[in-house]
DNA sequence: AACTATACGGAGTGTTCACTCCGCTTGTCG
DNA sequence: CGACAAGCGGAGTGAACACTCCGTATAGTT
């Protein structure tokens, strides 16, 4: 791959990130072009649908959650950290109009990459979260796929609100997750 | 208002409802028309716009929640009250892949609408949550909009799942908003 | 420097969809 | 029943948008 392409492939990536977190996934991908500062054949190219574009970004978005929760795993406080990271998640998600869970409302280009690089952050977070689990701390009753649903939920739920009521909304549900279970 | 045009405007709303949850609020207004089984013209006189139905469709379910929570204003137990109606909104609104935080999505639509409508449900619900936390049973830090946020988050959070999953994600959030009051 | 495979830009194309327009139908009222 | 306003249906229109195509430009190689 030449080197101008690499580039423009990064550029487009950061950049159709940066338009369907603050637009909605219905965008169009003429202004991710734009945005990215190449032309629309170019944009084609590299991702041969929008389609492709959306998952492309989906993935690369599973990948950094995946490499956060991976260098985490080691932690002597599991539910400390878990429920650290859920908490940076959400906030860092709140910035975007919930980017996540408008992916996964688009529904089929999300299911492939779920199936294949989701798994690593699935299993990467099942983990950690039966380590936290047993350790105390966090209640015994909820899977991993309880736990991503929920992120993805109070994403949504602190969208449009500033910092401090984004904070106590996201203490109720740290709260519901340590609840039943006497650390 | 003729009687026909009365009845097809009530055949629009419902199936709007229901098309729009069903495939989301970007499903064609041909279908809701189809669905209703009237023509496409009819559609756009009784509403101008599609965001007028959209509208529309918020509005009505608004008014049915306002009225759901004003029948329940009066009960002995408010915070057993305010999270049976937590948990019969989420379920309800499961059935209907996240009909409110898609049109919450849309975003202007929704905006006059909640000024005019919404300002009743969050009143009743307000005083209320108000009632709830004062007796006890529910946590003293929240308001009424992160009250209403989480309800839109957690019927995110739940859609797409079974029963018995949908149920363990809404018991971390019911929880958390019991938490920290000690009943 | 010359060459060529690789990549680029953006006008053009087909399709989807919201919305309009108007000839026809039907409810309503004297 | 007859008249006519109110309402209906759906072909037609324009705009937005995803995607294609090809002439031009450029990175990498010899």
């Amino acid at each position: 791959m030449r080197a101008d392409a690499q580039r423009n492939r990064s550029r487009l990536l950061a950049a159709a990130e940066e338009v369907f977190a603050a637009k909605g996934i219905g965008a169009p991908v003429d202004e991710v072009a734009r945005a990215a500062g190449v032309g629309i054949g170019t944009l084609f190219r590299h991702f041969a649908t929008k389609e492709a574009l959306l998952e492309a970004v989906y993935v690369a978005r599973l990948q950094r959650l995946t490499d956060q929760v991976s260098s985490l795993s080691g932690a002597q406080d599991p539910a400390a950290v878990l429920t650290g990271f859920f908490a940076d998640a959400v906030r860092s998600s709140g910035t975007k109009m919930a980017l996540a869970a408008a992916l996964a409302e688009a529904g089929i280009a999300v299911d492939a990459a779920n199936a294949s690089y989701g798994s690593a952050l699935r299993q990467e977070l099942g983990a950690l979260l039966t380590r936290a689990q047993q350790a105390g701390g966090i209640r015994g009753d909820i899977a991993v796929g309880e736990f991503i649903s929920l992120l993805a939920g109070t994403s949504q739920a602190v969208s449009g609100h500033d910092d401090a009521t984004r904070d106590r909304i996201l203490n109720v549900v740290l709260d519901g997750l340590r609840a039943g279970d006497t650390r």
